[in-house]
DNA sequence: TTGTAAGCGTTATCAA
DNA sequence: TTGATAACGCTTACAA
């Protein structure tokens, strides 16, 4: 069933069969209605491949995910997909591994689908320096600040990793914890673990806390047995440790395991507080105080710069989004219980 | 940047250029070397639209998943991608909420596509009875059971689930349980809910246990917020209940957080059964005792079903995936408590 | 308001 | 082994 058998079916042309299944105006309103209901009859769909190929692009917007694993992504494509449900974009999302360039591969996939804008979810600086450039479609990078690199068709919308991953480090040393370890990603891969680093390191300076990152900091990948095994290292060598900051609920979810296979209670002898606000994270026993990244302001605003770049050519904008504090009962509060130790 | 430039470039004329980049025989080395390496200096990927309107199809399986919040999907999803990533295929995945219709969405999303095959993650047989009819491709159907729909394009992929719901709660019989609640999806809308509620009414009947469905089964979403909800009506009414089974690991942990809002321990007053085997049970705490369904062997059986019904023309199968029920943590045995108390 | 026809980038057939 | 060309289903100028 094409085009061709609907106009002979209608008696109508091509052009006409086109110009009503596209909604355009100067038909008159007995075609329109003779074509629809017999389109709709057979249950006629247009060939996009053809559609595409003739306007030389496709409707679709092309979500590439790096790091197969990252619960937090699986949120915000949700939220994506949600979001373009019943609107103009159909949204093909593609899953690489953490090893990859995500850059290279969505210059690939882009050349083949034609798609109107790319996201992508997790990503590193560094491709973007080295393999960005001759992309020519409007971007929108999430989870990473794109502002430096100043590509004018590359937006960005994340949290303002270093301020919030100082806040947990600032709510930790506020309830009295000074021997505070943190679970990180590689700091040379993950452009997100290194500003969350460095957000912590600055916490720690401010508070005048003495922070050993060769002892202190432990690299992970960001799943459960990541947090696990960086947890076990640390209660190892740091028998002091009163705290630890893990910089995604999955590893703090993996540290709290392992705290209690080494002996250790949660939050007795080792307070703890994650990042980025998973649902996990009020039902775990005890509720993980952590850090909420806002999932659905971010996969909204995403939508809403690559749709400005898109339809009205607006430039690049990079977006903070908003994040939250949550404490909950992962953490002690140290100078309540010293307290309490001396009545 | 087309094949007819890259024709232009290299001297040959399309039709060979076309040869060399589908690996085609009948062409000369010194063709394929030149055109190649032209190719590969311009980063030239094939026009998919052009390619996928000439072949009337494209190399990509559809994946339709329905119930966005689902995590075993999600894992399954990443199995599928990785297995998928080096192959012929390119998986396009498409979510849709609990309420949709999959099979038609389906049928509209392959006019369009015109994928090879589709992967059918989650669904309800009555959408299959009312709407497959017309699908002609070669489609897999997981985690429900296709058998008895009869349609020869359909293979499925699934877990028994009536064996292995009667499984968790004869483990809960076994660990001295007599009061014993049920969480699980709707039996009008869920196969796979219905499924799981027939086994565990049979496992009931065998083993002489009193079951009340009214009182005792409780209708929830498959999310931690719908066992939360579950767990909460469940307590209230059924003050006895020593142990409850949840039909999704989500559900019981949504369960058990709501067991010790009301101030009931896990499993110190409530012992608790999951399914589906989900990482996080083992970090949960305690380790939560589930019924594990093998994502790796389900995502790898679905793809060489599909595989050979597309590439070898093979008939439907429908495939029951191993589980094995994990005890664990989660699950108090009562007949040793009993003894204890005794003593 | 409608019809006609060119052309999008590719594959495949047939002739050379 | 290679080249020329029709065809895939659609959109869009342009003509009627």
């Amino acid at each position: 069933m094409t085009i061709k058998d609907l106009a002979a079916r209608s008696g109508y042309a091509v052009g006409t069969v086109s110009r009503v299944l596209n909604n355009q105006p100067n038909v008159s309103e007995k075609a329109r209605r003779t074509i629809l209901a017999i389109a709709r009859a057979e249950g006629f769909e247009l060939n996009s491949n053809a559609k595409n190929l003739k306007q030389q692009r496709s409707n679709s917007l092309l979500a590439v995910v790096r790091g197969v694993y990252n619960q937090l992504f699986a949120d915000l494509v949700e939220h994506l997909q949600s979001l373009t449900a019943g609107g103009d974009y159909r949204l093909v999302v593609d899953y690489i591994d953490e090893g990859e360039n995500e850059v290279r591969r969505a210059r690939q996939l882009a050349r083949e689908l034609k798609p109107q804008g790319i996201l992508f979810l997790g990503g590193s600086s560094e491709n973007f320096r080295d393999c960005f450039g001759d992309v020519a479609l409007p971007s929108v990078l999430v989870t990473n600040y794109g502002g430096e690199l100043g590509f004018p068709n590359l937006s960005s919308v994340t949290t303002d990793d270093r301020a919030a991953a100082a806040a947990a480090i600032g709510y930790l040393i506020a309830q009295g914890h000074r021997q505070i370890g943190v679970i990180g990603g590689s700091l040379e891969n993950s452009d997100t673990s290194s500003l969350r680093y460095a957000g912590c390191v600055e916490a720690f300076q401010r508070a005048g806390v003495p922070f050993d990152p060769a002892r202190r900091y432990q690299v992970a990948r960001y799943s459960y047995a990541g947090g696990y095994a960086a947890m076990t290292r640390l209660l190892e060598s740091e028998r002091e440790l009163t705290a630890v900051f893990a910089m995604s609920d999955t590893m703090a979810i993996g540290a709290a395991r392992a705290a209690r296979d080494a002996g250790r209670s949660i939050p007795g002898d080792i307070s703890l507080v994650g990042f980025d606000g998973l649902p996990i994270c009020g039902y775990y026993q005890p509720r993980l105080a952590t850090v909420i990244q806002r999932t659905t302001f971010m996969a909204e605003t995403r939508l809403r710069l690559l749709d400005d770049m898109i339809r009205r050519g607006a430039g690049a904008r990079h977006v903070l989004a908003p994040y939250e504090l949550a404490p909950n009962g992962s953490v002690l509060d140290l100078g309540k219980k010293n307290e309490e130790d001396r009545l």
